[in-house]
DNA sequence: CCGATTTTGTTCTCACGTTCACAAGCTCCT
DNA sequence: AGGAGCTTGTGAACGTGAGAACAAAATCGG
């Protein structure tokens, strides 16, 4: 491991046991990879092997995982098992997480129908909605559950984890109910900027931002020298969206 | 606009209209931005303004912005609708494009019923399943139509944007036909590292790893000096998912 | 037991991204 | 008209990340 002694504030020195985020980012599509190949009935992997199969560089890979320790054999490779359990171990999903889902409507239908949830550390707890025309509803083995209910669920179950799939407009109410619930990490799919305080994570999936950046790369393609250079406002496409300015301030 | 004459290899360059990566990633977030306060009517904002609603440092947004040009007046700010429109043509947005969503199970039915992208640049003029069964269901104003229709539909409407929503097994060879039918740019929901040739974008969106990142942060959180340490291959989660180790080799 | 071969873990260097800090430039008030 | 007060645009410092390269450690064959 890194030693961080006689240098000065020097290089990245992780600060013990201060995985870097690019990597912790990278652990899941390695954890994935490692299941892959142990399905296939392979025991043993190089470093080239587990790049090839996450889609990634052999040399950014074995830096990754020596930030976790030295779990590789030199002149050998990793011990698919053995690194496996060693990633889910780090990024934490060898124990279960609570998650409950906010908003159940065409995106939270979908997500308490995937299975690929409970096979991999995480246990939906909960399915909440507002619409009183929608609780009761059965989905799979869940039951629509009034988001009135959340804060005595969140202390039932200890959920750590919320998921919002409200429209924009609540999603900063609902946001804040969680926190207050005691939820300390978010995964949104709103549109909107949420803001939190210290401590608690937010992550955000959103869907029209990567349309974009792919349409910004797709214009580059084919227009080039093709494109009209700084041409003055003319009618514009409808790009509404939001109901207005949401919550407060960003981090 | 940053000169690059005399200076020799020099500072980051931008090889002339070159914006970074990173900026191109925030710039719909600014889009989206500028669009609620355009809905607010605020006609005005300052980069301090625009970064709160933005949730990013205001420092940051002034550079991003540097790179399309000078766009603001010093001393009063932006002008929020000149700005507005500045993004979505540099984007690329101010044109439609044509989309195709191929697998239209619990993920392809939430999109396909989300109305977020015909207002944003985004037209779905096509979504195609395998299934016998599902050909021919109607969803909203369109219709499910068979997979084999691809390369027409292609053609027919110059599509360049394909999403992916089959499960992680087909994923690759879905992926192929579309590269091979002439899509440009894909947006993939299935977790496995798609390969595709030079001059093809790919986006994955992967509920799974976001999850997974925010438990590793959960367990920081919790735990810090209460974990067992290195523990020896005990009895682990299921983690299964992929099929077996997909296509070829990552970019 | 020793050397050839393989593959890891790590160091070094370069590129990229973020943030600070401030001169340049605009508006408005006197 | 001239100066005060803001706010942009950008140069420079800093931090993080990526990739090349190689020494250290393990296996295997003779
Ligand atoms: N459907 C998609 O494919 C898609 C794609 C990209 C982004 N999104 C975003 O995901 C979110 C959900 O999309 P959707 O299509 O499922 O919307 P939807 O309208 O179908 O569902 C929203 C659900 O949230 C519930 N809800 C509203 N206010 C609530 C509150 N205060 N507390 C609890 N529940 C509340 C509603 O009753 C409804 O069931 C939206 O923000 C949307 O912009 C969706
Ligand atoms: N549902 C979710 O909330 C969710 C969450 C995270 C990830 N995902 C991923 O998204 C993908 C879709 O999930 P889902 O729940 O909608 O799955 P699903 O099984 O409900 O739907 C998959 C659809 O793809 C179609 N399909 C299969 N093979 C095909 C082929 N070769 N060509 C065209 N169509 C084909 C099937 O007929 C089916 O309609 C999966 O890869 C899943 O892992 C889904």
């Amino acid at each position: 491991m890194t030693r961080a002694s006689s240098r000065r504030p020097g290089p990245p020195t992780r600060t013990e046991r201060g995985i870097p985020e690019a990597t912790v980012a990278r652990l899941p599509v390695y954890l994935r990879a490692l299941t892959a190949l142990s399905d296939s009935g392979i025991a043993t992997a190089s470093s080239e092997d587990l790049a090839t199969a996450a889609g990634v560089n052999s040399a950014k890979l074995r830096k990754d995982l020596s930030y976790l320790g030295s779990y590789g054999t030199r002149g050998v490779g990793y011990d698919v098992e053995y690194l496996r359990y060693q990633i889910a171990r780090e990024i934490g999903v060898t124990q279960d997480w609570a998650v409950v889902i906010v908003g159940i409507g065409n995106l939270g239908h979908a997500l308490a129908n995937y299975s690929g949830f409970g096979t991999r550390g995480f246990r939906i707890v909960a399915l909440l909605d507002a619409d009183p025309n929608l609780v009761g509803e059965r989905i799979g083995d869940m039951e629509v559950r009034d988001f009135a209910e959340l804060e005595a669920i969140v202390k039932a179950d200890r959920v750590s984890i919320g998921v919002i799939t409200t429209p924009a407009g609540p999603a900063q109410e609902v946001c804040d109910r969680l926190v207050a619930a005691g939820v300390t990490s978010i995964l949104n799919f709103a549109p909107v900027v949420l803001s939190v305080p210290d401590g608690v994570d937010i992550r955000k999936v959103d869907l029209s931002i990567e349309l974009q950046i792919l349409a910004y790369h797709e214009q580059r393609k084919s227009g080039e020298a093709a494109l009209p250079q700084v041409p003055e406002l003319p009618a514009m496409n409808g790009l509404t969206d939001l109901p207005s300015v949401g919550g407060g301030v960003g981090a």
